[in-house]
DNA sequence: ATGAAAGCGCTAACAA
DNA sequence: TTGTTAGCGCTTTCAT
């Protein structure tokens, strides 16, 4: 009933009839195989086994100079509560699972819902928990990843890297998702496709609306400018305003592609008021995928592989902290493809209707 | 650029000119007041300071024999990945906020995707960790919670406790939301509310049925057995099944009362096939509040305060941990009342209009 | 009011 | 092939 103290190495030292420092050579693997004998090895296994032995953490962390605890910065921006923006937090949730599974621990800044954390501040909170590396999702400037940086520590960005500080990055090619989505859309005979994406500066936001009009130029089909429908940020309300302002206009487009799910949600909203049915009126895509199956319709959506851009991020401060890497892995560049899901939000256009009442 | 090492305590006993235990007596608090003169206290303070001195996590808990590691264990039951169910992670962040702003960390198992976990896995991990206790969402069997109890960790059971093994439990009392939710349809005249929740033992289930009854009683309205639809579990497809086979039934009801968001989604689903339109034909309330808001129509919804729940788990740990509570806090049980959040799912019957195609 | 000293459990350098 | 030893940085008891 009450808790027993946990074995300790000397307590599977004493078991086994050896020193302590035995039991540790033999627990840390490494190339100890030359150092002990096999007869030695197996007695010491067997009683760290009886003794159901685990090395204890703290000691381990101080005796070795490493906390094994990763930092990781969420995405900061409009700073809503989870509540509301559950999939702000998925990332996360894979950066910790992918830690967890190599033996670290994530930690993250307790955010005041609202405060967005000057890199100071940041510094100051893993400094204090000694963190090993940072993982930081799409930072807002560079000075506060810099921060971090010059302080020492290992960083990877994500998604959205702020320039090349000598981080290392795992960043997402959101070109062979988005051809995918075009070719499905044309291959449904879609011609009049609507973009409706981010206005930004970042190559991020660029890239996806270079994408969607390579994509379509292959298929010998041009994007003329009022077909462009740029936001001034990924939200609900943007993409609802700009799909209003988009019907306002002829001839409709028979499908919209949105470049962030928030966005594509503005879209459903504009469209259920005008009483335009997905997809049997029109066709619509989002980017992203991280609300879109829950949408209704559920939608045809390009996924980011979060999943392995955690595990990438986590393999890269592990390889630099346990690492011989002396450079090489902190200048390391992943990229990952994103990737098409096709759900229901998607069909060809209708024949022969004319989308905006007329016949014809 | 290079990482200095972070300042000690003997740095900081050098610097101010007295003993590295003195500077640790101080900056624990404690009654040390008493103990220290107020001169070299200010002196270890400001040296402190210059040296942007915070103590060494792991030297704090090989010492203490405390980790400051808080196990969390996430609802485990059907196992969807996170992109699908990002709600069923939301408490896990709170309680991770919680911990984080009282100084403690939190680690969750690892789990892989479908594999649910035993209690003995359960206890080697966190006793490995050497966590300082445990809380359990939403536990599915008592023997699991058991195990950890009985290796003599603290345990706080949260929203679906299995019986009372002699943890704290923090809990919700639904009544309060879902009488709130009675009054409000009354209160725009529906009078024909149909139940749809989830058939289960738990007290949980059952009671969530009892406070619609008892809130409509109140308004002197009875609850026919056929207007109570009891689903298996909770989940969608069962939601649009049992809408349809209500929408099969005369007379319809004009508001349905939905005991989960996802249940909700099914009756989203399962009229919009018919094309009822929400509110205008058919007003929807849903309980959790997970996704509400995100769904066309954003929903009227009767919310649980996770954040709430997850910080009054952390302070139950927290004080057992840190404190004198021999007993006491290990008994306590935490209720928590839920809130109506109206939105625009509810609205008004339509006056002299049978929603059964029949006039009058 | 303060300092000295003993470890917490572990790793790693050095002896034997 | 194995044992001895010296800490990692901290808290706490016991002297002074």
């Amino acid at each position: 009933m009450v808790r027993q103290r946990p074995a300790t190495s000397t307590d599977v030292a004493r078991q086994a009839g050896v020193s302590q420092a035995t039991v540790s050579i033999v627990l840390n693997g490494a190339r100890g195989n030359i150092r002990v004998s096999e007869a030695t090895r197996q007695r010491i296994l067997t009683a760290a086994a009886a003794l159901g032995y685990s090395p204890h953490p703290a000691a381990q962390a101080l005796r070795r100079q490493r906390s094994g605890i990763i930092g990781f910065v969420p995405q900061q921006s409009p700073c809503l509560p989870p509540s509301i923006h559950p999939h702000r937090y998925l990332l996360g949730i894979y950066v910790a699972r992918a830690a967890t599974s190599r033996g670290y621990q994530v930690i993250e800044p307790s955010v005041k819902a609202e405060a967005v954390q000057s890199g100071a501040e940041q510094l100051q909170f893993f400094a204090g928990r000694r963190v090993d590396g940072i993982i930081y999702d799409r930072p807002q400037t560079a000075a506060e990843v810099r921060c971090l940086v010059d302080y020492g520590l290992p960083v990877v960005q994500l998604l959205r890297p702020q320039g090349t500080i000598g981080t290392a990055t795992v960043t997402v090619d959101a070109s062979p998702g988005i051809t995918a989505a075009i070719d499905h859309l044309v291959g449904q005979g879609h011609r009049r496709i609507a973009f409706l994406g981010h206005g930004g500066a970042h190559s991020v936001e660029r890239d996806r609306l270079h994408a969607f009009t390579t994509a379509l130029a292959r298929h010998g089909i041009a994007v003329p400018a009022e077909r462009v429908y740029l936001a001034r940020k990924y939200a609900l309300e943007e993409g609802q305003t700009l799909t209003r302002t988009m019907l306002a206009s002829r001839p409709w487009p028979t499908a919209i592609f949105a470049a962030s799910d928030s966005l594509a949600l503005g879209v459903l909203h504009a469209l259920y008021e005008a009483r335009i049915h997905v997809p049997d009126d029109l066709s619509l895509v989002s980017h992203d995928d991280v609300l879109a199956a829950q949408l209704y319709p559920p939608l045809t959506s390009v996924a980011q592989p979060f999943e392995t851009v955690a595990e990438r991020a986590v393999a890269l401060i592990v390889e630099q902290v346990a690492g011989t890497s002396g450079r090489g892995a902190e200048t390391a560049h992943v990229v990952l493809p994103t990737r098409l899901h096709v759900r229901r939000s998607t069909r060809p256009p209708r024949a022969g209707v004319r989308l905006d009442g007329k016949t014809g």
